[in-house]
DNA sequence: AACCGGTCCAACCGCCCCGTA
DNA sequence: CTACGGGGCGGTTGGACCGGT
């Protein structure tokens, strides 16, 4: 048995357009009460409307956290990127681009990007040249050819993420992961470095590093200009890190960051070691006494573990204007395999977790 | 001014998955 | 195990809007 009917929805319901006065009446029963049951939402809030209604009004719509206007060339690149990956999979387009909502996504793809790609002799179902004869290559992917291909995706086919400006940012930069796949087997490893490749070679559009997972798209908002010859990513912003930044993860994520190490001095996670994320926020803070001002700061982050997924392989990138998409120039196990030695020392340190 | 065709997008529809009893 | 309802998602549609004739 299910949860009890409810005769409301057996009224006359309107449907169509929305009207100022029940969006108001909508939004202000969500202000008061919250998002709970939304099949009882209309009742509540005297809307004759259904309870899905409502949903996808909120959602679409009257969310706060929504971004209004036309999206930027970044944001459309992302879409694009994500898109190559994950087909689609609008809703999980959408996690990677707060304030937008997946119908809007779904509509620009099919309105305006997809015009665009074949405009650029790109497929937008393949995303590859389409002076290509294989039909293989223009075919419809069964399910399990749809999981080979994330299982064994190459760098033309992902995603090209944003990093956006430190220095035009008021916003605290946050780190976010989705998961792409489930491993079949949940496996605990670790990796002593975020993946992030140092040499990538800039999009010509933006300053978009590509940040590239076998099994995850990670999202990383935080901006930096990439040096070649460094290491590690530098962070222009003078006052990063100053206070305190914050990492968000989402799809249920577990797993932890123990620390950015700065010129400046070390960050740790406050939370300590047991830190565990359920879509929720970790916030980090400086032990150095106050970090310093000016110039470019290198930061790494360090013993970053992870469970339930396998820690991505490290590619190498560079960007083609000819395709519009990062390559694969080459690739290093080196991390992979590190992840499942079990006898690396920082094993043991992730399976307290 | 009227008509027409194209574009865009808000909203609906149908399906699926999950939780509950 | 089954039935049922809620919620989420992707595909589709209908109407508003706009530019051209």
């Amino acid at each position: 048995m299910g949860r009890p009917s409810s005769t409301y929805n057996k009224q006359k319901l309107r449907k169509g357009l929305w009207s100022p006065q029940e969006d108001e009446k909508l939004m202000k029963h969500i202000t008061q009460f919250g998002i709970g049951c939304w099949s009882s939402v209309p009742k509540q809030a005297g809307l004759q409307r259904c309870g899905k209604s409502c949903r996808l009004r909120w959602i679409n719509y009257l969310r706060p956290d929504l971004k209004r206007g036309s999206f930027s060339h970044q944001e459309e690149n992302i879409i694009i990127s994500l898109h190559a990956v994950l087909g689609n999979r609008w809703s999980q387009i959408a996690a990677q681009l707060p304030g937008r909502t997946d119908n809007e996504i779904k509509n620009l793809w099919n309105s305006c990007l997809k015009k665009k790609l074949i405009q650029q002799g790109i497929d937008p179902n393949t995303h590859k040249t389409l002076t290509t004869n294989d039909p293989s290559e223009n075919q419809v992917l069964t399910k399990n050819q749809q999981n080979q291909k994330l299982q064994s995706i190459s760098m033309t086919e992902t995603s090209q993420l944003p990093i956006n400006s430190f220095t035009n940012n008021p916003n605290p930069p946050s780190l976010s992961l989705s998961k792409k796949t489930i491993s079949e087997t949940p496996i605990s490893i670790s990796a002593n470095c975020l993946n992030v490749n140092p040499h990538s070679v800039t999009d010509p559009y933006s300053n978009w590093v590509p940040l590239f997972h076998r099994d995850f798209v990670l999202s990383h908002q935080i901006q930096a200009e990439v040096r070649e010859d460094s290491g590690f990513l530098p962070v222009t912003e003078s006052n990063y890190c100053e206070k305190s930044t914050s990492m968000v993860i989402e799809d249920n994520f577990s797993g932890k960051l123990d620390k950015f190490v700065t010129p400046s001095g070390s960050w740790t996670c406050t939370k300590g070691i047991d830190q565990r994320c359920d879509n929720g926020r970790l916030t980090y803070s400086n032990s150095s006494s106050s970090s310093s001002n000016g110039g470019n700061k290198d930061f790494q982050s360090e013993n970053m573990h992870f469970e339930g997924f396998k820690w991505p392989e490290y590619f190498e990138l560079s960007f083609s204007e000819n395709l519009n998409s990062w390559q694969k120039l080459q690739c290093s196990d080196d991390y992979s395999s590190l992840s499942e030695d079990q006898t690396d020392p920082k094993f043991d340190l992730f399976e307290q977790i």
